[in-house]
RNA sequence: GCCGGCGUGGCGGAAUUGGCAGACGCGCUGGACUCAAAAUCCAGUGUUGGCAACAACGUAUCGGUUCGACCCCGAUCGCCGGUACCA
């Protein structure tokens, strides 16, 4: 070994040497129970960032320990390369998207490599490329085939920096997802995706995600948004409509006391056209569309409404209630009209106030707080139904049901449920993504194209000015084409999909990525599906791992993919932080992969990233905590070295290493030999059961220490010495490899140290003759006594009595009883 | 507003089932080596008092349950994330 620990001398050797043996690469056929470790496929920016080092140096680890540990790993890697960026790099500097983004995959995957992250590069992905857009192509033609994909002609968001419309999902605060600019709306045909039939299955299916963090289901449970209640029928006096109406509130129905229409309502035109009130709703619309949506929607706006001098009639009691449009009732939701409850809802309630409305209580809160006859808020909870007839008395939850029975006996309406989840927009006026394979025909229609034909190309002969529809509509090969069912002349779709729905199946694609008969091979999808671990930021929550286990479920249900769920454990990783903010150019507080692994090596980024936090918290960067990585593994460096020099200059000694010291008395260092196995539990158990890769490097760093010491105290033998660096070693590598197979190798080990075993500890190992405990009085440490160890309690506590410290602690006591907790303290009860 | 999470030394964090709070690392202080520095090694390091042995206090705040609470229960404060006129 050489005196200096110097990363940059063997981390290239060791990176050559693992992709020239393919040591990574997954076999169905190899032994062991398979275990598929996936992290989130990066968009190839073309730099690797720290939340980019972080997730990758998670799998990792998990991937090196797994294979340790005898499993048939799959640990694929690949890229979302579809997407604006290479797009803006067109326009900006006319570069081809295609070159661009074909050259930030090469950087990337070099930097991948660097970083020492053991993929199988045989199945990497890349989702521009045509062998895989053509199967997203395909599965959207089933989705068209299941009457699941669509167009229509509906108000959408529209980016106007972006130029393009945007999913539900991709508007953040009313901002773009992407850029931050404030989205507005655009009335435009568009494909969707009915992700909404799938509401009920991908709510429910949650409950079977234990491997899930609470937090994530939770949101996901609060996107799909189910709630259950009753659409009501109102006879509008004088006309012919009917007013339909959804609440959740259907106990409250005796306490209507107006109706309000959002003002995009249809009804709103006919019931005021040629009436007094027809120019007041002109006005009325005309105001709000000066209105954007985050406006619109605001809580702090104030409520404002307006009569239109009709009047609805209540079914359940004939009474006649007046009909306002105001700007609180939303058109995209539930019907797009609701009958107004002030007494029992906080918008109705501010509403009633503003204009002198009717305020009935239908629910008595049953506490003398309130007045029921001057209410000072609106009254949500629970309670005991009054002027409500033959529903008096009731359980306002009891009366929900039982009005929404008696609603449906009568023909007024029905139960429901609505759910606050849309249907998809996929569509986006964009060049760089995966073109719609479909066509619209004069005489046909939409149609779609034929499943041999695929995949639809994406043409290159295409301007990029930024401006306008999409790209593909400046391609002169493009849009026209013989339609595929009359042969006639038709245009294709010149939209391009959104970029999520590439990456919605792509952990399907790794388990057969070079099939070009199907999407991927059943069988083989059964072999390593669901993934047994899935690591990524938490910002996908909603978006990538909503729309995933969507696609999955579709894929299940035409009977491609094996199961319907894609993955059974889901790590969350937090963000990497420096100076307490999100690392970004604008702060200029970017720390970048590639100077630190220039600096300290691979390992050392690794190490540092694993160990200054648990995976799915924050991560704080700290330049003197790097150093800090540097130094440990500076001190195992030369731990190792001086092992090996007092072993002889290096020699290999034949069976020193198989000598396995126990706290047995043939150990010389029993100290030395618990702490081995202690360390090999720990960490084992760290990485295996609970995550917990920062403890499990604290538990690597506690056994060098204890090498170190027993090395000074000159107690065990150099067998018993080079065996112990040899499991510290084994089990720091898959922190840092590299160094790893530097030491595994100067010890005379001609093979990887990847083939090895992970370590077995001897639970016999870890017990010792006696041990300290904690002597408490009241819970309160006095003391500690040395006790023999596997006391029972009750032993425990008569042993710990009889010891001078406890009859020191108990004189002029009065005793009530000792408790003996074996293992840990003996606690006496004094009064 | 609603939902979810979090609050521990100067800092990052540990404490796995209610059982010795502060593992491990950073920083800091002192020392060794050196002509000197870097690197490395050794010792100390929650707060307060004390030369010291030691004592008291201490996991956001207040209260409760328990022989025993960072952990369980109730209330309060603060921070973070999600979501929102969703009827």
């Amino acid at each position: 070994m050489e005196e200096r620990y110097e990363p940059s001398k063997i981390e290239s050797k060791w990176q050559r040497c693992w992709d020239a043996e393919g040591l990574f690469r997954a076999d169905e056929s190899a032994p062991g129970e398979r275990y598929y470790i996936l992290e989130m496929f990066p968009y190839p920016s073309g730099k690797l960032h720290m939340g980019h080092v972080r997730n990758y140096s998670i799998g990792d680890v998990l991937a090196r320990y797994m294979r340790m540990n005898g499993r048939n790993v799959l640990h694929p890697m690949g890229w979302d390369s579809f997407g604006l960026p290479a797009e803006n790099a067109a326009i900006k500097n006319g570069v081809r998207p295609d070159i661009w983004t074909k050259d930030n995959i090469a950087e990337m995957r070099v930097q991948l490599k660097q970083l020492g992250i053991a993929y199988d590069w045989d199945r990497e992905v890349a989702t521009c490329l045509p062998d895989y857009y053509k199967w997203t192509q395909w599965i959207f033609l089933k989705f068209f085939e299941k009457g699941l994909a669509y167009k229509k002609k509906n108000p959408v968001n529209w980016c106007p920096s972006c130029e393009t419309v945007l999913a539900n999902e991709q508007v953040v605060d009313g901002r773009c997802e992407r850029c931050g600019t404030e989205v507005g709306k655009k009335n435009l045909d568009q494909w969707y995706l009915a992700i909404t039939e799938y509401a009920q299955r991908l709510l429910d299916d949650l409950g079977r995600l234990e491997g899930w963090p609470n937090s994530v289901k939770t949101m996901q449970a609060n996107w799909i948004g189910r709630s259950t209640g009753a659409e009501v029928d109102f006879d509008i006096v004088g006309a012919e409509d009917k007013l339909r109406i959804y609440t959740t509130r259907p106990d409250t129905l005796y306490g209507v006391t107006y109706m309000v229409m959002a003002p995009e309502h249809p009804f709103v035109k006919p019931l005021t056209d040629g009436t007094e009130y027809e120019s007041k709703v002109a006005d009325f619309l005309g105001k709000l569309q000066y209105m954007n949506d985050i406006d619109r929607t605001s809580l702090t706006l104030e409520k404002e409404g307006l009569f239109i001098g009709r009047y609805a009639i209540n079914p359940l009691n004939g009474k006649e209630i007046p009909i306002y449009i105001a700007n609180y009732v939303l058109m995209d939701y539930g019907t797009g009209a609701i009958m107004a409850v002030p007494a029992h809802d906080t918008r109705d309630f501010d509403f009633a106030v503003k204009y002198g409305l009717e305020i009935i209580p239908v629910v008595n809160p049953g506490k003398s707080d309130i007045d029921l006859n001057d209410l000072k808020e609106a009254f949500v909870a629970e309670g005991k139904m009054i002027h409500s007839a033959q529903f008096d008395g009731l359980d306002s939850g009891e009366a929900k049901k039982k009005i929404t029975e008696f609603v449906e006996a009568q023909g007024f309406g029905t139960g429901s449920v609505n759910f606050r989840l849309r249907d998809w927009l996929i569509s986006r006026q964009r060049y760089w993504g995966v073109p719609i394979p479909m066509l619209y025909c004069e005489n046909c229609g939409w149609v779609s194209e034929r499943e041999e034909n695929l995949p639809v190309l994406l043409p290159t002969d295409v301007e990029f000015t930024g401006k306008g529809e999409s790209p593909l509509t400046t391609s002169a090969s493009f849009a026209e084409a013989a339609c595929p069912v009359c042969g006639r002349h038709a245009h294709r779709e010149t939209d391009t999909m959104d970029t999520f729905l590439d990456s919605s199946w792509y952990f399907l694609r790794y388990t057969d990525p070079h099939n070009d008969e199907q999407v991927f091979d059943f069988e083989k999808a059964k072999q390593w599906m669901p993934a047994d671990k899935y690591i990524g930021g938490v910002e996908h929550a909603i978006l990538h791992l909503l729309y995933a286990r969507f696609f999955t479920k579709f894929l299940f249900d035409i009977g491609v993919s094996p199961v319907d769920e894609p993955f059974t454990n889901l790590l969350t990783q937090g963000m990497v932080l420096k100076d307490g903010k999100k690392m970004s150019k604008s702060l200029g507080n970017v720390v970048s992969p590639e100077e630190i692994i220039g600096r300290f090596g691979a390992d050392t980024a690794r190490l540092f990233i694993l160990f200054a936090s648990p995976p799915e918290k924050e991560l704080e960067w700290s330049d003197a905590g790097v150093e800090g990585s540097f130094r440990f593994l500076g001190r195992v460096w030369r731990l190792a070295r001086s092992v090996l020099d007092a072993d002889g200059c290096g020699n290999d000694s034949e069976g020193a290493a198989s000598v396995i010291p126990g706290a047995d008395p043939e150990s010389n260092d029993p100290e030395l030999a618990h702490a081995m196995h202690a360390a090999i539990k720990k960490v084992g158990a760290d990485i295996g059961a609970r995550d917990n890769l920062n403890t499990a490097i604290s538990a690597i760093m506690e056994f060098a220490n204890a090498i170190t010491k027993a090395k000074e105290l000159g107690q065990a033998s150099q067998g018993e010495l080079r065996d112990a660096v040899e499991k510290l070693t084994l089990i720091l590598s898959p922190f840092a490899p590299h160094i790893c197979e530097e030491i595994w190798e100067a010890y005379g080990h001609t093979d990887s140290i990847l083939k090895e075993s992970w370590p077995v500890y001897d639970e016999a190992a870890l017990l010792r003759d006696t041990e300290e405990i904690a002597l408490q009085i009241n819970g309160k440490v006095k003391g500690k006594i040395t006790v023999p160890t596997g006391l029972s309690a009750q032993t425990l506590a008569d042993a710990a009595a009889q010891t001078e410290e406890a009859k020191a602690l108990m004189d002029g006591q009065n005793v009530v009883k000792i408790i003996g907790v074996p293992g840990r303290l003996v606690n006496i009860v004094v009064k």
